[in-house]
DNA sequence: TTGAAAGCGCTAACAC
DNA sequence: GTGTTAGCGCTTTCAA
C-alpha cells in the first residue's frame, strides 16, 4: 500500500520565492486534500516540511535543536508543527537515532502499593526529561521476569530500572547483554555489578528496634516476608544489632510470605502458642497487614496488649485506629535518585557502580506504647 | 557512525550449499568477530539470517508466521534466534508494520491503589497477547493529561486505555485525531462517543444504601470525593434512589476532595456539629480514609458509635479492626474487559460504541452494625 | 545554513 | 517457498 503523499516536485527556490500566504494556500490545496483522500491518519515530518516550505532535515534540526537554523525558518517550522499538531514518531526517531526516549521499568508486582508508588515516582521524574515509561511485572517468577525483560528490552529503551524478583537476579545477564544502562532499585542483588538505589535497610530496622526498646519492650517478634531477600535480611540485621548491642537476645522472626492469607495463617499459628511477645515489628507491607489481621482475629488490642510497627507508610496507616507507627521509605526520592543515576549512565557516565543508600524515617504514632505486661496465654487462648 | 556488519557478499546458492556445520564456522569467524569488533550491542534480523543461512525475509516469515516456511528452515532459523538471543526490534517492526504492540495507559494517579491495580490488571491482560504497556499519569490536570497523551500517542501504540481526569475529557479530541483506538475506563465521559468500561455505579451505591437501611440506619452521610465526576454522581444516585423508594429523605453528602488531609478537615468540620448521623458511606478511597480518620480524631468508635462503608476493597480493609464493610470493584475484570474491547477495535471491529458495565460486590464486614442510637452531640464534643 | 540522500531494522510486495 | 527490495519516519552525514 502506498501511503505517502505525492506532491508536485518543487525546487527549493520556488518554495522560498513563494510568499507565506501562497505557500499555505498551496499546502491546503494539495497536502491537506491529499491527506484526506488517502486517509493518512498521522502527520509526518514531510507534511511539516511541505507546509513550512523547508526540507525535512531542517524540520528535524529545528525540533531537535542539534543544529542551528535561521530564525525565520524556525518560526515557519514551529508554526507548521503547531498547525498540524505534529508530534515526531518516537519509534522512528529511536530507530534512526539509537536508544529511545523510554525507560523500561520492571517491578515484581504493581498491585503492591510500594512498587506502584515507585513507578509513579519514576514516571514523574522521567517525564520532565521527555521520557516515557514502559512497565512490566515479573509477578514473582524469575522465568517471567526474564521473559518480560526481553520484550521490554525489545523496544531498545534508553535505560531500565529494575526491582529484581529475587536476589539471584538471573535476568541481569539478559539485561547486560542488551547493553541497556540499568539501575537496580529497592532490592540489593548480591555481588551484582550495577548501580543500585536502595534504602538504608539496616538503619531502618535499627530505628524500629530502638523505638520498641526505648518503650521497654524486650520480647519482640519480627514479621519478615522472607529471609531470602537481602534487603529483608538487612532490616532484620539492624534490629538484631540493636538488641545485641544492649546485651539482649536477638528477637525471633517469622517468614510470613507474600500475600495476606499466608501471612495471617503463619502468624496466627505462632501467636496461638505465644505468651511473651509484647511487640511486633513488620518488615514489609504484608507483614504489617498480617500482624494486624492476626491480632484482631485473636482479639488482642493494639497497643494495649501488643505494640505494632508497620513498614512503609501509606495513607490508611494514618487513618485507622490506632494510627500505625511505621518506617517510611522515601519512595519519591528513590525514584528521583534512580533516574538521576540512570540519566547519567545514558549520558555516557562510566565511573564505577554506585550504591545510593537513602534514609528511612521512623514515624512514631499510636500503635506502640510503653511496655506494660507481657501477653498472657490465657488472653490469647 | 557506521555500525552495520560488512559481510563478504554471498549468493543464495553458496549459503545453501554450505553444510550446517560450515555455515556456523563461517558465521563465527565472520559475524561474531565483526560484531565484537564494532561493539554492535544488539543482534538484528540480519545476524539471524546469516547464521541460519537464509534471507532476512525468511527469518521474518518464520517469526511472524504470516507466510509458510519449509520445516527445515524453520528449525535453522529458530536455532539461530535462540543462539543469538534475538528479539525483534519493536520500534522497527512498528515503523514498518503500522501500529505497534504497545498499549498506552493514561490514569490520573498511579499512587492511587485503584488505578495502580487497574494498570496491573491491564498489564496482565495485554501481555498474553504479546503487547507491552506504556503508562502516563495526568495528576489531576486536563492540560497535563493532553500533554502526556500526546507523547504517549507519539509511540503510535496499537491502542489506548484512558481514565480521564475529568468529565469534560477535552483530550478526547487529541486521541481521536490520532486515530488510535481507545477505551475509556472507570470514569464515564458525558456524551463521549467511545467504548467504555465502567462499574455499575448506581447499583454499587444502592447496595451500600440497602445494607445500612437494612441495619436500621436512617440518618446517613455520604462522603464523596467530588460531585463533578459522573461516576460519583451515579453512585450517589444509587444511594438516593434506595432512600427515596422507601419514602425516606435523601442522605446528605460531603465533597471531601482528593487527598487525605482535605478529606479529614472537611469531614471533621462536619462531624463537629453533627448529632444525628449513624452511618457513613464512602464513595471513594479517600472518602473511606477521611471518614475513618475523622471518626478516630473525634473519638468515635466503629461500629459502636457509627457504621462505616468503604469503597474499593484493599487488603488493609480486611486486616484492620474492625474490618471494613466495603464495595469491591472488579478491577481485574475491568482490565480484561477493557483489553477485550480494545483488542476487538484493534482487529478492526467497527460496530457502535459499547459501554460495558461490570457489577460490584458488596462485602459486609464488621464496620457496620445495627442502628442503636444516634450520635450524641455530647459525645462528639 | 540548507537540501539531498543514506540508512536504522523491520515487513510486505514482488519476483522467481 | 524463498530471496530481493522498497520503504515506514526519522536523524545524520555530505554537498552545496
Amino acid at each position: 500500500m502506498r501511503r505517502s503523499i505525492e506532491l508536485p516536485r518543487r525546487s527549493a527556490e520556488s518554495a522560498c520565492d513563494r510568499s507565506a500566504r501562497s505557500r499555505k494556500t498551496f499546502f491546503r490545496k494539495n497536502v491537506l486534500r491529499e491527506r484526506a483522500r488517502v486517509r493518512k491518519p498521522v502527520v509526518s515530518i514531510k507534511d511539516v516540511a511541505s507546509l513550512a516550505g523547508v526540507s525535512i532535515g531542517t524540520v528535524s534540526n529545528v525540533l531537535t535543536g542539534k543544529r542551528a537554523v535561521k530564525a525565520e525558518l524556525q518560526v515557519r517550522v514551529r508554526g507548521a508543527v503547531a498547525e498540524l499538531g505534529y508530534e515526531p514518531d518516537r519509534s522512528a526517531s529511536r530507530l534512526r537515532g539509537g536508544r529511545g526516549r523510554v525507560v523500561a521499568v520492571m517491578v515484581p508486582d504493581l498491585t503492591n502499593p510500594f512498587f506502584a508508588s515507585l513507578v509513579a515516582a519514576l514516571e514523574a521524574a522521567v517525564r520532565g526529561d521527555g521520557y516515557d515509561i514502559i512497565v512490566g511485572t515479573s509477578n514473582g517468577g524469575p522465568a517471567e521476569e526474564a521473559a518480560r525483560l526481553a520484550t521490554l528490552l525489545a523496544w531498545r529503551p534508553g535505560g531500565l530500572v529494575v526491582v529484581p524478583c529475587d536476589d539471584a537476579f538471573a535476568s541481569a545477564a539478559v539485561i547486560r547483554r542488551s547493553g541497556v544502562p540499568f539501575v537496580v532499585a529497592d532490592r540489593v542483588a548480591d555481588g551484582i555489578d550495577a548501580d543500585q538505589v536502595t534504602v538504608d535497610n539496616r538503619a531502618a530496622g535499627a530505628a524500629s528496634a530502638e523505638h520498641v526498646l526505648g518503650l521497654g519492650h524486650r520480647d519482640v517478634v519480627v514479621a519478615a516476608s522472607t529471609m531470602a531477600l537481602r534487603n529483608i535480611r538487612e532490616r532484620y540485621a539492624g534490629i538484631e544489632g540493636a538488641f545485641l548491642s544492649r546485651g539482649l537476645p536477638a528477637p525471633r522472626h517469622i517468614e510470613v510470605g507474600l500475600d495476606l492469607e499466608t501471612a495471617t495463617d503463619r502468624l496466627d499459628a505462632f501467636v496461638r502458642d505465644e505468651c511473651r511477645t509484647s511487640a511486633f515489628i513488620a518488615l514489609t507491607n504484608f507483614g504489617t497487614l498480617g500482624v494486624l489481621s492476626t491480632l484482631r482475629r485473636r482479639g488482642l488490642r493494639v497497643p494495649d496488649d501488643v505494640s505494632v510497627i508497620g513498614f512503609d507508610d501509606y495513607a490508611w496507616m494514618r487513618a485507622v485506629s490506632p494510627p500505625l507507627s511505621a518506617v517510611r521509605q522515601p519512595v519519591e526520592a528513590m525514584g528521583q535518585a534512580a533516574w538521576a543515576r540512570l540519566r547519567a549512565r545514558i549520558d555516557g557516565a562510566d565511573g564505577p557502580f554506585e550504591r545510593v543508600r537513602l534514609e528511612c524515617e521512623f514515624v512514631p504514632r499510636a500503635s506502640t506504647a510503653a511496655f506494660g505486661k507481657p501477653l498472657g496465654c490465657e488472653r490469647a487462648a
